[in-house]
DNA sequence: AGCACGCCGACT
DNA sequence: GTCGGCGTGCTC
């Protein structure tokens, strides 16, 4: 062992932790590492696993090399892929271990699944056995089909775990071991294509193009709801497959519904692979592996589908692409869309964007000539935007603790009357966004963020939104002790259904909003609740707005408008307009026409007419040109640092200390140090700068060195937001 | 991310 | 006098 002469062998071992780099380890003898390869390995006084990343750097001494304990028994993470997290590491300015965490996204995936123990007819029973009726029902189960499990085995024979051993015991069944996962169901390329009209068929053609020409591009499809945009993207997952490459579809998380499976699996005769947060850990084990091994040919996933490590990635689908759940907000902090967009570029294979809204970002990149464009028009020829009305509430102003004016309820009315369905629309959960008291002013708040603690009455409580903190409803006010001194003062939805069994006895309603309703079976119930007539208004929030159709709907109200707006979010009326058109755009069908009431203080604001109108174009390009004169994303960068900590004074400090340290030059200008909007979010104290720069500019280094000039300690944190989506 | 090391309050 | 709180720093 004393041998210490002569170089050894030592490789680089990314670990998925937040280490500024990756470490060096000793190779053992006759152990291959090639770059990519998983092993496990010492770290202080545990093993972890890491993946190698490259030879040795030469920097560590001899005596403090450990060695590589383990290699798994996997195909290695590809060059690509390990590219891939560096550069967004690099693009993030997060350590590139943080990044390979979320690669390494499933504990155990490592490690083949153990085989798992099921029982067939023994070829050769013993002569003599006695054979119960028990018995023999378990005998006739594994007459056809299959071996099965034992707990499956007694179950559909109907007879206790017990007969199944002992009937083993006494050989008259044999043991077989079963992989330890069922194999990924293959997509059927032979299946016919779906019946596309003209323009979607080349549309549909073009892409498979793109993907036929073997080499990075970024395409968007623009189509309204309805125009096919999904089927069409199918055929370029057809071509992509067919050249033996794999394929991602990222959906934003709320859009992973039965439906697009179904939708799928129509094409392609099987689900394809999922990846999203629902998944159990041991879904979670199989479909990562089936990933790595190549076994996988479409992944259908949210943002974190990403990062899986696909062995021949070929084309990536970003549906939905405008939606902000694209935007990961904690841990490393990216915008996936974007990030797609640059592993089809490391690839070297097509990117598609799909949207009826595009953000301003892609429509930017298009103007730009970076991204191509499709456009596809209705399928069925006819203008299907239902009549967009906006209703001047300063005139039509409800009465005091009332939301819905005269128009609105009238409307609902006529609607109900002819046996047709309504929704009224209000993005806000509970029944009062704020309670406060008469006597002396004061607001229910929340003791671990800045914000009003809101109204659930049906739960019998208040809530933050932000934190989740309950509690219930004081009796006096914890101010001045008055008794049922208490004011709801705003609308939340339930005070909506309450205003509307009061005013609209002919409404049979149903809240919708997530705290409520979630899963495939509350979906299930509400169409059958719709069809059989049981309900025929909606009251709901966002989750209203995406994702399903209910066909006899014919008049979407939108209580509050304006509720988007407020705030100094840069892309406070870009969203407000996606969020307004994708909800009006559940009212009508072909035959029956629907129509959309917004109910709004400012009639006049470009996105109200602009809705009203159905001026998309119209709309996007006067927010673009605002965008661009106050040199703000897509015309200009913008970094946030969000300094948070649960010492006010200490996190006051540090944001001071990074406002002198600011960096500055043509270009460049930082705004801040100031109170987040929410200053307190769960206990901790926030402020906020912000650092403004031209598009060429790489912000990246200037940040890192930003931030290392100051000195933080501990207890605060300096999070660094690359194109922030969330200004809160 | 863990985990150990290290320095100040409430217990036997 | 110790047990244990979590702030700080390290892991090849």
């Amino acid at each position: 062992m004393a041998e210490d002469s002569g170089p050894i062998a030592t490789v680089r071992v990314l670990l998925p932790l937040p280490l500024a780099d990756a470490y060096d380890y000793a190779v053992p003898d006759g152990m291959d590492l090639p770059p990519g390869a998983y092993v496990e390995v010492p770290l202080g006084r545990l093993q972890r696993i890491g993946v190698v990343w490259g030879p040795g750097s030469g920097q560590v001494a001899r005596s403090r090399l450990k060695q590589v304990a383990h290699r798994f028994d996997l195909p290695p993470l590809p060059e690509v892929a390990r590219s891939f997290v560096d550069r967004v590491a690099r693009y993030t300015v997060s350590p590139p271990g943080a990044v390979l965490r979320m690669s390494l996204s499933s504990t155990g995936a490592l490690e083949p699944p153990k085989p798992v123990l099921a029982y067939r007819r023994a070829g050769m029973p013993p002569e003599g056995v006695k054979l119960s009726a028990a018995r023999r029902r378990v005998l006739a189960v594994l007459e056809d089909g299959p071996p099965r499990l034992p707990a499956e085995l007694a179950r559909e024979a109907g007879c206790g775990g017990s007969v199944v051993k002992g009937m083993a015991e006494a050989g008259l069944l044999e043991v077989v071991l079963l992989p330890g996962f069922d194999p990924v169901p293959q997509p059927d390329l032979a299946r016919p294509r779906a019946n596309l009209g003209e323009t979607q068929r080349e549309v549909a053609d073009t892409l498979i193009d793109t993907v036929a020409i073997d080499g990075y591009s970024t395409t968007l499809i623009d189509g309204v709801t309805g125009s096919g945009k999904t089927e069409v993207y199918f055929e370029a997952v057809a071509a992509a497959l067919a050249r033996g490459r794999q394929v991602l579809v990222l959906l934003p998380e709320i859009a992973l519904s039965g439906h697009w499976l179904d939708r799928f699996a129509a094409r392609f005769g099987v689900r394809p692979v999922e990846w999203h947060s629902e998944l159990t850990p041991v879904q979670r084990r199989r479909n990562w592996r089936a990933v790595a091994l190549g076994e996988a040919r479409v992944v259908v996933g949210a943002r974190s589908a990403l990062f899986l490590p696909y062995a021949e990635l070929g084309l990536i689908v970003v549906d939905e692409e405008h939606e902000s759940a694209f935007k990961q907000e904690d841990g490393v902090v990216y915008q996936a869309r974007d990030m797609a967009v640059l592993r089809g570029h490391l690839g070297g294979f097509p990117v598609i964007l799909v949207s009826a809204t595009p953000s301003l970002e892609t429509l930017a990149n298009v103007e730009a000539g970076r991204y191509a464009v499709q456009h596809l028009p209705d399928r069925h020829g006819v203008a299907q935007m239902p009549a967009v009305t906006a209703i001047d509430m300063r005139r039509e102003s409800p009465a005091r603790g009332r939301f819905l004016s005269p128009t609105l309820r009238e409307a609902v009315a006529e609607t109900l009357a002819k046996g047709e369905q309504a929704m009224l629309f209000l993005n806000r959960r509970g029944y009062a966004p704020l309670t406060l008291c008469r006597h002396c002013g004061h607001r229910m708040e929340c003791p671990n963020c800045t914000a009003w603690l809101v109204e659930h009455r049906l739960a019998g409580r208040l809530e933050c939104h932000h934190c989740g903190h309950r509690a219930a409803l004081p009796k006096t006010c914890p101010s001045c002790q008055s008794e049922s001194s208490f004011a709801a003062c705003g609308p939340g939805v339930e005070r909506i259904a309450e205003e509307v069994d009061a005013t609209l006895p002919e409404a049979r309603w149903t809240i919708v909003a997530s705290d409520t309703f979630s899963g495939p079976q509350a979906i299930a119930d509400l169409t059958a609740d719709l069809d059989s007539g049981a309900v025929n208004l909606l009251i709901g929030t966002q989750i209203l707005a995406k994702g399903h159709n209910f066909p006899g709907l014919t008049l979407v109200g939108v209580v509050d408008a304006d509720l988007g707006l407020a705030g100094g979010d840069l892309r406070a009326a870009e969203r407000t307009w996606q969020l307004l058109h994708q909800v009006g755009g559940r009212a009508g069908r072909a035959e029956k026409p629907g129509r959309v009431l917004l109910q709004s203080f400012m009639p006049d604001h470009p996105v109200m007419q602009t809705l009203v109108a159905n001026d998309r174009d119209g709309f996007l390009a006067s927010e673009a040109e605002a965008r661009r004169s106050r040199g703000l994303p897509p015309y200009g960068k913008l970094v946030a640092l969000i300094v948070s900590g649960p010492d006010r004074g200490a996190v006051d400090r540090v944001a001071r200390e990074l406002g002198q340290a600011a960096p500055q030059g043509d270009g460049i200008m930082v705004l801040g140090p100031a109170e987040a909007p929410l200053a307190l979010l769960r206990g901790r104290h926030r402020r906020r700068l912000l650092f403004k720069a031209d598009r060429r500019i790489a912000v990246q280094p200037l940040v890192t060195e930003w931030v290392a000039r100051v000195q933080v300690p501990g207890i605060v944190r300096v999070q660094i937001d690359i194109d922030p989506y969330s200004f809160l």
